[in-house]
DNA sequence: AATACTTTTGACCACATGGTTAAAACATAT
DNA sequence: ATATGTTTTAACCATGTGGTCAAAAGTATT
């Protein structure tokens, strides 16, 4: 592949990026796609055979940038607190940069699940880690003993809720844009609060 | 409308409603409806005259099962604690029922933002009567001042997030089907218990 | 039984979509 | 300059899609 060819095979990935995320698998249109790369639409086939192989490669992209950053905090060595103050103000400016990445991969969740789990086995997440963490610290009495698949769960939730239902939240508690900017930053504190109440002895 | 005539379109909406959850609003395909309900492709269009009006009273009436249910509980005559476990209660067992309903929402609200926010409106959630309830109990020492927009936010993002990442959980935690419809049914308790833990003076 | 109305169907249409192809434009090496 | 390989394009193609139509089947009314 010369120096063109990655040029024009990086923008493809951008522009796929993009109306895949905007408008679904079933949404996105190969012509729209080749526009937004400048390109013609003969060329999309070229570099990427299929519409499926093109989602493929966006997705696959896009689900290695997730988990391994995941992984790499849930691996770290802080106390179980600190961790969790950690993780949520990484995972919260992530999704202030790529609000749109949650309802991506919850709708091709559902309308494709097996493309999924191929990425969340590579991962190679333990939970068992945190839990045993968990366990530790609960014994030592730091913490009162939880179950990681809800604790995770939960602020994970809290996390991404804001960002798929931002129409609902938005529109329910009548805020407008700023408005809103100012509170998912707030959120940030709130989650925390939350959680560490409920973690404490 | 003859009976007979009322009867179809009793079968087309749950058609429509089966496979619109299933394959979101483009990768639903008329034909598909079609044969769900047993009938003929042209019948649709006599009775729906267009996808799109399909989609629209199937929509109307998801939505519209929704929010009354949630508005009366909100406006009920319960001391907030109470009504945060009936609001778990009934919110999770409507979701057992309905698993697929968030993530349609979702991938509705993501791609058709615009047809969502009337019934929005039309529903008449007013949070203020929360803010208010919580205002006042906070004032009685019965439970520490917190802001309706996050508590809320908390409850049902914790609630719904085991349904729309449903392969992501199940997967990372290890669970087989049966494990994972005991581990929902843990969560009413658990978040209960986590919401408690939080406003708890 | 005849009429008028509603419901249902099969055949059809225009068009958008993903995908192909053969040739042109470009780049690289000899 | 020429030959070789790569990148890009315009013009097509086959198929699937939402949607229409005229006629048939069914139902109720007189």
């Amino acid at each position: 592949m010369t120096l063109a060819g990655e040029i024009t095979e990086n923008h493809i990935l951008i522009a796929a990026r993009e109306v895949f995320i905007a408008k679904g698998y079933e949404g996105a249109r190969m012509q729209e796609i080749a526009d937004h790369a400048g390109i013609n639409k003969a060329l999309l086939h070229y570099y990427f055979r299929s519409k499926e192989k093109l989602f493929e490669a966006v997705f696959s992209e896009v689900a290695s940038n997730l988990f391994p950053a995941m992984k790499q905090m849930l691996e770290a060595e802080l106390e179980l607190k600190e961790k969790i103050a950690l993780f949520i103000r990484i995972y919260l400016k992530a999704l202030e940069e790529n609000p749109f990445i949650p309802a991506f991969i919850i709708n091709t969740l559902n309308t494709n699940p097996d493309s999924f789990l191929k990425y969340i086995k590579k991962a190679g997440l333990n939970p068992k880690l945190i839990q045993k963490q968990i366990d530790d610290e609960a014994a030592r009495g730091i913490i009162r003993a939880v179950k990681a698949e809800h604790l995770m769960v939960n602020i994970i939730a809290m996390c991404i809720f804001p960002f798929v239902a931002r129409p609902i939240v938005q529109n329910v508690f009548d805020m407008n844009n700023d408005e809103y900017q100012a509170y998912l930053g707030s959120r940030q504190a709130e989650i925390l609060d939350f959680v560490l109440k409920s973690i404490t002895v």
